[in-house]
DNA sequence: GTCTATAAAGGGATAGAC
DNA sequence: GTCTATCCCTTTATAGAC
């Protein structure tokens, strides 16, 4: 797909960190300054592992990052056999990871790169982060254990809100995100039943 | 409170339009020439309004934006009777605004100003947004009307629920915004029936 | 109130030494 | 693989004309 440098032990180094401050943070809110001082070079070396540029950096990173969700997700959720667990699987993965913020990558940062590469992002999206969830929902929905609700919007607000937990300041924890995470789980369950 | 210029309409108009675009896109991400442009005036204009710069602006504003949502919020959810009534209020307050996602305002505007007017916008954050909602569910709570969670969770639970309606892009709604908030209200009051 | 001109700093990118 | 030096464009900000 493209013609990178061999990988090396520092080019993952380099995709790692970049990786995880545009995740946290966005493709403007970034410089390449800020992720060579976060490796302990100068900007202009980034350009040996990255030749194409930013654009290209964050759209490597952005892919390789959604990914990594598809496949950290499928396969918990495989793992987990009732559908609670699923979520619970699912909410921790999510939990794991550097915070991904969806609705800003969509509002924000697919506006600052080309189109062509938003609508690939977006779509990557859609099928990495969106779908193995929409997918738990789907099933419970037909063999009946819930009420079949729309399983794209039920997997967004799922999303959205265990994302939510990451963003929130330590100072407003009251108890640990994982706790809040099963409170949230219990309640979409419940709101689920079939009435 | 500062010392701006008298304020005229012009004013008003320019501090409208930078506030919706740093809602929707962020700190970063709107350059001041992305302001003076949507007025249809030169970026260096943009200084007889604002003479204290970009920073400012953006608190200003932000703080302004925060405020008319408290104000919003408090009087729909004052107007309204019942739970579900209150809820289907603050929901429709919150989609009837510019999105401004909140995750993306804590992750990445705020540290990318002042420590000190990130601190101020956060707090103002917590009891314009949060606490009105989160006051809800401790009024229905104590009355025995749901289960007693805590509240704070449940409000920002609420909140990026309905901000992620306002991302999602057009060609992925299936049903109107509106339709979605109110099956996820529904979800949220199942979910926190005593049991 | 808005303009042009311009300074000053920031940020992306290239060239070439080591 | 990383550095320094440098280029060039963008962005913030100021000065002063109209």
């Amino acid at each position: 797909m493209s013609d990178q440098p061999p990988n090396s032990e520092a080019r993952e180094r380099v995709l790692n960190t970049a990786e995880k401050l545009f995740a946290e943070r966005g493709y403007k809110a970034v410089t390449l300054r800020d992720v060579a001082d976060a490796l302990g070079i100068k900007q202009a070396s980034l350009y040996y592992h990255v030749p194409h540029g930013k654009e290209a950096l964050f759209v490597e990173v952005t892919e390789r990052n959604l990914r990594r969700h598809q496949l950290g997700l499928k396969t918990l959720i495989g793992a987990a056999s009732s559908l609670r667990t699923k979520l619970s699987a699912a909410a921790n993965w999510l939990l794991s990871q550097p915070p991904m913020d969806l609705g800003r990558m969509l509002q924000s940062d697919m506006v600052a790169i080309t189109p062509e590469e938003a609508s690939r992002l977006e779509l990557i999206a859609y099928d990495a982060l969106l779908m193995p969830i929409a997918d738990i929902f789907i099933r419970a929905g037909v063999v009946g254990e819930i009420r079949q609700e729309n399983p794209i919007m039920l997997a967004g607000a799922l999303i959205s809100v265990i994302e939510s937990l990451c963003a929130l300041p330590e100072h407003y924890l009251t108890q640990s995100r994982h706790v809040m995470a099963e409170s949230l789980i219990t309640l979409f369950l419940d709101g689920l039943r079939v009435r």
